[in-house]
DNA sequence: CGGGCGCTTGATATGACTCAAATTACGTGG
DNA sequence: CCACGTAATTTGAGTCATATCAAGCGCCCG
């Protein structure tokens, strides 16, 4: 915002995301390094950060916008891993290829690392080693919930959870109040949700119905009261 | 099997499990770190490793038998996110507690690490931290399969794909032909595959009757042509 | 030999999907 | 700024896959 002559010592420093994601584990020194290896990536809406099979030759933060992470089978159906969002880390993979495409939902920033270079400098950090661990464990424990969700949950439940989950990592809150501007499409929140865009739709509207939502349409999301979505969303 | 005084050194060295999950990443010295922080653990079928909300205290490693992983909602429906076979590691969490409940389906070891001494042990050995990163990217990729098969797959897709996986992980196979012992009942795999003990039940007959299974009972699975089997799985 | 648990099978109900069409929002060029 | 064309969303009617409810079977263990 007020860029001192430090601060234009290198970019990092005065990155939006400094203090999330994998820099948050650094020093300045260590960022410096870190920072030596990286590069800024810009997408447009629907760019692929990376497809499925790729050699993974990056890790990327996301810096800002949201980025979708989806999986194809052969017959052309997809699932929806993830969205991510500011300060999520993005690329993690075996066997040297990414496991899923990653394509940007908005206007998007990355930061981009060298997968080698990274590795270099994590051997001799055990703090970045250990933040990287900690990503992936984080990482694991959203998708056990998500496969709580798609295995267990109804449609009604699946739509009011996956909008409480935004609304924590997007939306606005006040009270018991909160607003959601959705990035993404009622089809990938429809394949995110294992459903159809039809019965996303249908239960949007029956929320609005029950007062759930406030007559928000589109992907502008008022929700008078939180409580109440929380009741319908099974956890 | 065959024990030299070298061997009896420290048990590590003669574990079934040496060259798989965390230790594979490790020469005889850092090992024998390792070993002393460890503790072997046996466990009877259905006895508890760790409850979903335990402060996370270890981590382990699946030396024999079978675990598994379960979410609860609050209103008792069960999401199985993963079984474990050995060399799987257990006990990845965030925020200090365990994100999942871990019990054994069979007669089951383990080896246990103190979260605490494996972190100092890690940060002297950048391979060891290494590899718990690349464990964790690796279950994150598996999850992430699994929430494809439930967002996207029908039942019969679901239980074709699941027997595949498992037969890769805990069967015999040869040439096109392959067995399968199950350790867990058809209510795990339901809990696992997001269906009903009914519905999974009814798929294992309809593919006996389809000669895709010859006609095996219970938890005894042959597969005769895993050719055929991986056409109904849809991937 | 008996009891219980796990598995299978059958009949019916229902929630979500499919197919179809109308409505609304959005970006572009006039 | 408005008109148009296209994409996104909503709504409706009917179908189908899987859940639910209900028995029955078989196998293991005591």
């Amino acid at each position: 915002m007020n860029p001192t002559a430090a601060a234009l010592d290198f970019p990092c420093k005065t990155c939006d995301v400094r203090d999330k994601a994998i820099c948050s584990a650094l020093d300045d020194d260590e960022l410096r390094q870190l920072n030596a290896i990286s590069t800024a990536v810009s997408l447009q809406p629907n760019q692929t950060v990376f497809l499925e099979g790729d050699k993974n030759t990056f890790l990327f933060n996301v810096v800002t916008g949201a980025v979708r992470l989806s999986k194809l089978l052969p017959d052309g159906r997809r699932q929806i891993t993830g969205f991510l969002f500011p300060g999520d880390l993005l690329g993690l993979s075996v066997a040297g290829e990414y496991a899923y495409t990653a394509e940007a939902i908005a206007e998007t920033s990355l930061c981009r690392f060298d997968r080698k270079g990274l590795a270099d400098i994590a051997d001799r950090f055990p703090n970045l080693e250990h933040r990287l661990f900690d990503l992936a464990s984080n990482e694991l424990v959203q998708a056990q919930e998500h496969i709580t969700i798609l295995g267990q949950m109804s449609a009604s439940e699946r739509v009011a959870t996956i909008l409480l989950r935004l609304l924590e990592r997007i939306g606005e809150r006040n009270d018991m109040a909160g607003v959601i501007d959705l990035p993404m499409t009622r089809e990938d929140i429809a394949d995110y949700a294992g459903l159809t865009i039809e019965t996303v739709s249908r239960n949007f509207s029956q929320f609005r119905e029950m007062g759930i939502l406030s007559s928000s349409k589109g992907r502008h999301i008022e929700i008078p009261n939180i409580e109440a979505l929380m009741q319908l969303s099974a956890d």
